[in-house]
DNA sequence: TATCCGCGTTAGCATGGGCTAATCCCGCAG
DNA sequence: CTGCGGGATTAGCCCATGCTAACGCGGATA
């Protein structure tokens, strides 16, 4: 049953729908345990949250306590990714703010900015594809060559790539995203993998500097041949 | 007793600190009925905030049921209503949003920029004095001629004056701003009283168009002999 | 097979922020 | 003096969002 006015959302609800897309959106099991370590609550607040969410349409909960979006919930994490991923744009071009500091930043303000700000937001910078840390942003993104992404970690000595974008649960940890920042580690940046350690860390060539990352921290770099 | 680490203060709690402030800027007497009214909510609801409020130091109340803020309330206050009032530039310089329109985008937003987000907006303005509603930006305003200032109710016939501000409550009223926008009757402009009826209703003259307003409408706009 | 780990739920509680209905109090006008 | 009107409080509820402690359950492992 849809209602007749929908109720504005609280920024819990809108919390949870959107920490739920981000994970479908990285391919990981999307159950009460994996939501509580994002979100920093513990687990019965989780399952009395989702209860919530269930009951007003906003997911369903299959027998195994796997958690889908309905088509309903769907489109209210879609905006909410929108607005945030355009949000950090915006804070970057027009007021200089940092790189690594603007994913905290819009954490706050997609829950408080109207659908018509965020048009005009979208406009203003040119209607951009990604977020500054390659992110689709929903609305903007083109239907294009998604499949040809992949991870760091799984990249070939010798193979050159270019980045595309972060993970998911990157954007939540300030310290790796000043890393990333630091080492220029960033969209768009081509980089050659020089060798890969017996550990799984990886030897890279940037710009002429050689960096090395481990495995745990290419995982959360997603590339495409370049 | 100050908290040491200072807990994050409710948007209810915010919205309450920045109403008592406002009704004091506007030499309202701050009771309980009267901030039922301006927040939309029961009385019984204002007595259990409200004691809240006293509880963690942000006001205190005296045996006439009046509502003072605490210095620590005030300097609250003071942050909110400066991030308010820069919001409201912003939307309007940057995103081209509508005079009438930025207050109430400003309502939500203020709860949830930086400090650091907002210094860097009044840097990007230029320290903007006053909102572009004519209210004083805290921190920006100079100690100035405010003294100078009445309202146009109690001008006299054959004054030029100039606008200077709106009253408080206007801000919340989204016809009024629209009339006022309309009839070009924002901060800055400068008209002369032609008459005064019988009513109170004030005759204008301003950019050679004549304009009538009635008593309670000219309540609302504070003037300076010009 | 016995056990333990990861996961989930139940029970029980707290706080913030809302509401209505009913009462109470004070000052002013008749 | 009586009564009324405005304002505040009390009592009694509700819901969302958080917590801990304890228990239950199913699969992997010793």
């Amino acid at each position: 049953m849809a209602e007749l006015h929908p109720m504005p959302l609280t920024s819990t609800t809108e919390d949870y729908l959107l920490a739920i897309y981000g994970m479908r959106a990285e391919a990981e099991p999307v159950i009460n345990a994996r939501l509580a370590e994002r979100l920093h609550v513990a687990a019965p607040t989780v399952s009395a949250t989702l209860d919530r969410l269930a009951r007003d349409g906003h997911i369903w909960i299959d027998e195994r306590r796997q958690i889908y979006l309905t088509l309903g919930g769907e489109r209210v994490a879609e905006r909410l990714a929108r607005r945030h991923r355009l949000i950090e744009h915006w804070l970057i071009r027009t007021l200089g703010m940092g790189w690594a500091e603007v994913h905290e930043e819009a954490d706050r303000l997609e829950h408080s900015v109207s659908e018509e700000l965020t048009e005009r937001i979208s406009a203003s910078l040119g209607h951009p594809a990604t977020c500054p840390h390659g992110l689709p942003i929903p609305g903007n993104y083109p239907e294009t060559d998604v499949g040809q992404f992949f991870s760091l970690s799984r990249a070939e000595p010798g193979q050159v790539v270019r980045i595309v974008r972060l993970s998911e649960p990157a954007e939540d940890d300030g310290d790796l995203l000043r890393y990333f920042e630091e080492k220029q580690l960033v969209p768009g940046h081509i980089m050659t993998v020089r060798e890969i350690t017996p550990s799984g860390s990886l030897v890279l060539e940037l710009d002429g500097e050689t960096v090395v990352v481990d495995e745990r921290v290419a995982a959360n770099l997603w590339v495409m041949a370049a």
